[in-house]
RNA sequence: GCGUCCGUAGCUCAACUGGAUAGAGCACCUGACUUCGGAUCAGGGGGUUGGGGGUUCGAGUCCCUCCGGACGUGCCA
């Protein structure tokens, strides 16, 4: 909230306190129709004997303060404010400074997690795009961010892969990364119908866990084929990490998680399979019945990692709601182990659902790879806009704003159509304002030079109300790990100027200078904001379109 | 069975975590200075927030109960 609020709730309070009401005072943000902020303390005392003395005292109290202009306390108590004008101009503006976290901490955030031999398909885009969102909205806000990719690069899916290689003799040099997205499936579907097969893969799976030369040279390998491919890709979407690391890094940490745990007693045997003494149901698995690792204890293993370089105050994880019960366990046992002091957070999302409302496939059924839905909305843009640069980030708007409107909570569907629409709440949209905006700035060549009023019609100041409320949407996201909130102000603010625009004309002979000047600096405020807005959500800018 | 998330306009989604008359987009209908920046703007119809009960000055939001859906539930990741 802006600076200076804080002293109309104190007033508000002390007000109270005459009348022998204590209460914590808020003021928010109002949605009512011209009103800027407003107070609801006063509604659940309006059976208050002195509830029309309080209400005297208050009007003639806060009318008294700078930032307010008009006091209003309506018949049920709502008492509504108006920012007067003069302020209202600074606080859509400079809002860096309002959104600086004062206690600043080192934040990890672990989301993609692509894994190798599995090409990266539509499942994965809510865990980039939330990811990358969340990690840009943390760093504005101050705080020291890495972000790390979080491979699967390990256990059994390249068993699996080693494993099938190996029963069809085929020759891993003159291996190319094609191949190697037929073979994963095909091992996978394999390994279902097949124990021998499967055990195979196990088998090979503990032999690069004990670091067997042969096997870890193959590994490499097909490590070195589908990295490269992979770097490839996110960097065309957008996508950059601070950190590669992978399951393959924590081999030796895994080891010593479960050794440790064993001395200290934190474990017991079940089934021949280890389970952490933690009584839970259901119990937590720690290894395998043939000793053998799991997902959870490569987690575990790579808390441990994280740390011998740098203790973090705080771990995101962004992976998908199905996997809570996953993670809970995870950061029960990281504190049961005693792995690490900090706090550790799991960022879940539902699934995109193609209009069937099932897990978005292809219409013959197949996995939707990214790089096709990269392919798919580009064409859909093309009739658009032919010049490849700005084709490109258009798309990865397209692919990123609409992922992030949605609440990440649910599941949501995804319509190309819609999507890659002209109309509507759609990344387009928010481009096109964003470039309106700019040229306006741009046209503005000749320095006006002109003393500005603080009076404003209807359409600048709705406009300059909105872009004062910032902050808001910006710590509701922040908070609540829910980039959505800006998201959705985001195209308020663009509907909001686009309206501004269309009636309020600048570069018009019949526009006095002061007028200009003021309408310019109000489009400057629009397009600074959108700006930071753009770069929360992960979006690039075009400069033209 | 147990657990988690969810059910809001014809469709797709919001709603300041308990605040005032539940908002947007699409679709549908009606308009806009000869287009300039129009990939835009203004307006209209459309709702018993799955049903019922409760708490509260006040409920889409909290509690109970039923109905309906998605997901998870010890040797995949």
């Amino acid at each position: 909230m802006i600076a200076g609020i804080k002293d109309i709730e104190s007033e508000i309070s002390d007000v109270l306190n005459e009348f022998g009401i204590k209460d914590n005072v808020e003021i928010r943000y109002s949605n009512i129709e011209n009103t800027d902020i407003q107070c609801n303390n006063l509604v659940r005392y309006s059976n208050n004997p002195d509830i029309n003395d309080i209400k005297d005292k208050l009007g003639k109290s806060l009318l008294v303060h700078p930032f307010i202009e008009s006091v209003e306390i309506a018949q049920n108590g709502f008492i509504n404010l108006n920012f007067s004008n003069e302020y209202l101009k600074i606080f859509a503006k400079n809002h860096n400074s309002r959104i600086i976290s004062s206690k600043k901490e080192a934040i990890l955030f672990d989301y993609g997690g692509p894994n190798i031999g599995k090409d990266l398909h539509v499942g994965h885009i809510r865990t980039l795009n939330i990811g990358r969102s969340l990690y840009n909205i943390f760093k504005i806000a101050g705080h020291d961010v890495v972000s790390d990719i979080h491979l699967g690069d390990w256990g059994m899916p390249i068993g699996l892969i080693l494993a099938y290689i190996e029963k069809e003799s085929i020759d891993i040099n003159s291996l190319t990364y094609l191949d190697l997205e037929i073979i994963y499936p095909k091992a996978s579907e394999l390994s279902a119908g097949n124990k021998d097969f499967y055990k195979e893969a196990q088998e090979i799976s503990k032999k690069l866990n004990s670091k067997n030369e042969e096997f870890l040279s193959k590994w490499k390998i097909i490590y070195n084929l589908a990295i490269p491919n992979i770097k490839n890709l996110l960097q065309n979407l957008n996508y950059e990490f601070d950190l590669w690391r992978g399951e393959s890094d924590v081999v030796e940490e895994v080891k010593r998680v479960v050794a440790d745990a064993k001395e200290k007693n934190l474990v017991v045997e079940d089934d021949g399979a280890l389970i952490s003494t933690e009584k839970v149901d259901p119990p937590i698995l720690i290894t395998k019945s043939d000793g053998s690792y799991l997902y959870l204890t490569t987690d575990l293993g790579t808390v441990v990692h994280r740390e011998k370089s740098q203790i973090y105050d705080k771990y995101i994880y962004v992976v998908d709601s199905r996997q809570k019960n996953h993670f809970e366990q995870v950061f029960k046992t990281v504190k049961h182990f005693n792995l690490s002091s900090s706090s550790f957070v799991h960022v879940g999302f539902g699934t995109v659902n193609g209009p069937d409302k099932k897990p978005f496939k292809t219409r013959d059924g197949n996995v939707y790879k990214l790089s096709k839905l990269h392919e798919d909305i580009k064409e859909k843009l093309k009739k658009y806009n032919e010049n490849e640069e700005v084709l490109n980030i258009l798309t990865n708007t397209v692919l990123t704003f609409s992922d992030l409107l949605p609440n990440r909570n649910q599941n949501y569907e995804f319509d190309l159509e819609k999507f890659t629409d002209i109309n509507g709440k759609t990344g387009v949209y928010i481009q096109y304002a964003q470039v309106r905006a700019r040229k306006l700035l741009e046209s503005n060549t000749e320095i006006i030079n002109a003393d500005v009023d603080n009076e404003y019609n209807p359409d600048e100041r709705k406009l300059l109300v909105l872009l004062s409320k910032f902050d808001y949407f910006y710590n509701q996201s922040l908070d609540n790990y829910q980039p959505h909130h800006l998201a959705e102000y985001l195209y308020s603010l663009c509907q909001t100027f686009n309206s501004f625009y269309a009636n309020n004309k600048i570069f018009s002979d019949d526009v006095p200078d002061n007028l200009k000047l003021k309408r310019i600096e109000i489009v400057d405020n629009f397009y600074t904001l959108t700006g930071l807005i753009f770069n929360c959500l992960g979006i690039e800018l075009v400069d033209s379109m």
